[in-house]
RNA sequence: GGUCUCAUCGUCUAACGGUUAGGACACCAGGUUUUCAUCCUGGCAAUCGGAGUUCGAUUCUCCGUGAGAUCACCA
């Protein structure tokens, strides 16, 4: 059933004046998922017209983040496409070209005000309690535009309603239609006007875009008629709002760099699965959603209208919930620079091993150290584990050197596998008498001097014969 | 102040006008032959307020209240 429905093409329009937060990659994910569910194109466009503003090294460092979050673009200023160039900066020509027709029909004018002359306006609408219209200063008989004034655009004030995919319908009155300003003097052009030209250029099917716009939309669709464009569909996301405050997630509230969390051990699918939740659910009961579930699942109609506030707790569940879906493979190639310094001479054969053990255990990669330090190097015997434990502590020092000495002399003559340990074990509990209590986490904390540590059997099995009767002589020799 | 938008457990959210208002995170209590984690079971906890429409309202309407966005030669 082909449809005449032209191919979906949505973007993601940063501008390059800082890192990507959250708000953003939500923004960017949405569109991807639009664009890869419609087998369309996802476009990077750079929105660098604000000179003063731009950051260096931004544009690289968000095309870092889409990359590192597997949100890759299909046109973009780094590999072209038939629509280019994709940057704003390089387009200043076709702004241009655009504008002329504008004022060549009568719908733009330069702008001979000086910045105190509309400071002035402003002040007077605010004494009288009204909201600015420049249009009501409109000049009679404006100077030809010669490039150093600001261009207007010559609006059109009527009421609007239209669509929103997730919003639903909208509507406003003529009073919020203003002549707004199209190319800056400083020749650059505003988003409010490049946007509009650049969608329709690169043939943009779908713009989704962040609450902050909406008020300005009756504008746009003021500047699209101007034009003679036909307007895309519209997506308005809510605000991601700050972990504490109602406020709306900003830089300065803490948003966090997307690539401080990938280098803090928390994994991209956990990062996408967290931010698409955030705001949108399939209406089942499933969280944990895959990246093709997402893409397949995904719907803009069921977006939430209101913000949704950035909970670390739930992100951080969600994260140890897909480090369990990764293949252990998976899971070794993206722990390689979370061993532990003192993993560096082991073989991989052996790593994978014991990350297997610890997989479960992870809520982020980061906590691979704490897990795993004393499988690669002697742990520091640490004494107040056995005199400070409640169950240990009942027993005299001797008693407990005795039943170390025992469990060495049988655990010897197990060949250590994780099998036969379980079963070299469980008779060592009927030799000695002892209750698991006692008996396993004695062994345990003497082999491994850590608060924690997967199954006893699994762990004397990976760290091997050798080091296991190494360590218990230790302990033994310690406690005597 | 004008304009626009939003409103369910602490948080993220579900619920053709008819449900004991469901799930998840967090928290608490148990369980899975040691610990921590996982996993399982149970517990705690919500429809902003007031009218109206209706046999019946979380759901529809209106009025409040609260919150957010915007009113730039920023995007």
């Amino acid at each position: 059933m082909e449809s005449s429905h032209p191919i979906v093409r949505t973007r993601f329009a940063p501008s390059p004046t800082g890192f990507m937060h959250v708000g953003g990659v939500r923004t960017a994910l949405f569109a991807w998922l639009i664009a890869r569910q419609g087998h369309g194109q996802f476009v990077l466009r750079i929105e660098d017209t604000d000179q003063k503003r731009e950051v260096d090294g931004s544009a690289d460092h968000l095309i870092t983040s889409l990359n590192a979050l597997g949100l890759h673009y299909d046109e973009g200023p780094d590999i072209g496409g038939p629509y280019g160039p994709y940057r704003q900066s390089d387009r200043l020509a076709i702004y241009t070209t655009w504008a002329q027709k504008l004022i060549d029909q009568g719908r733009a004018y330069a702008d001979p005000y000086s910045a105190e002359e509309l400071q002035t306006f402003r002040e007077l609408a605010k004494n009288e309690k009204r909201a600015f219209l420049y249009r009501n200063h409109r000049p009679e008989h404006p100077p030809t535009w010669d490039g150093t004034m600001p261009l207007r655009l010559k609006s059109d004030p009527k009421a609007y309603t239209w669509h929103d995919e997730v919003m639903g319908d909208l509507q406003t009155g003529p009073e919020v239609i203003d002549d707004i300003i199209l190319i800056k003097s400083d020749g650059f052009p505003t988003y409010n006007f490049a946007h509009i030209v650049d969608d329709a250029e690169m043939k943009i099917t779908h713009i989704i875009r962040g609450q902050e716009f909406i008020a300005s939309q009756p504008n746009y669709l003021n500047i699209y008629e101007a034009l003679g464009l036909t307007p895309p569909i519209f997506a308005t996301m809510p605000h991601i709002l700050g972990e504490s405050g109602t406020k709306k997630l900003g830089k300065r509230d803490g948003a966090k760099d997307v690539l401080d969390y990938l280098a803090d051990g928390y994994i991209e699918e956990a990062l996408i699965n967290f931010i698409a939740s955030l705001g949108w659910n399939d209406g089942t009961e499933q969280e944990i959603f895959t990246r093709e579930e997402l893409i397949e699942k995904f719907s803009l109609d069921r977006v939430q209208h209101s913000g949704a506030r950035f909970d670390e707790q739930r992100l951080l569940w969600m994260n140890g919930q897909h480090i369990r879906l990764l293949s252990l493979d998976e899971l070794y190639a993206r722990v390689d620079r979370f061993w532990p310094a003192s993993a560096g001479s082991a073989t991989s054969e052996h790593k994978k091993q014991i990350l297997s053990l610890v997989q479960d255990r992870l809520k982020t990669l980061k906590d691979l150290p704490l897990l795993t330090t004393y499988f690669f190097s002697d742990p520091p015997a640490n004494l107040t584990m056995i005199t400070e434990n409640k169950q240990l502590a009942k027993l005299p020092l001797t008693e407990l050197a005795h039943l170390l000495s025992v469990s060495r002399d049988a655990l010897t003559l197990s060949d250590y596998t994780a099998d036969h340990l379980q079963l070299t074990l469980n008779q060592l509990l009927d030799t000695t008498g002892q209750k698991p209590g006692i008996l396993f986490s004695l062994i345990r904390i003497a082999v491994s001097w850590a608060p924690f540590s997967p199954s006893l059997n699994d762990t004397l099995s990976v760290l091997g014969k050798a080091t296991v009767t190494k360590r218990l002589d230790q302990a033994i020799q310690l406690l005597s």
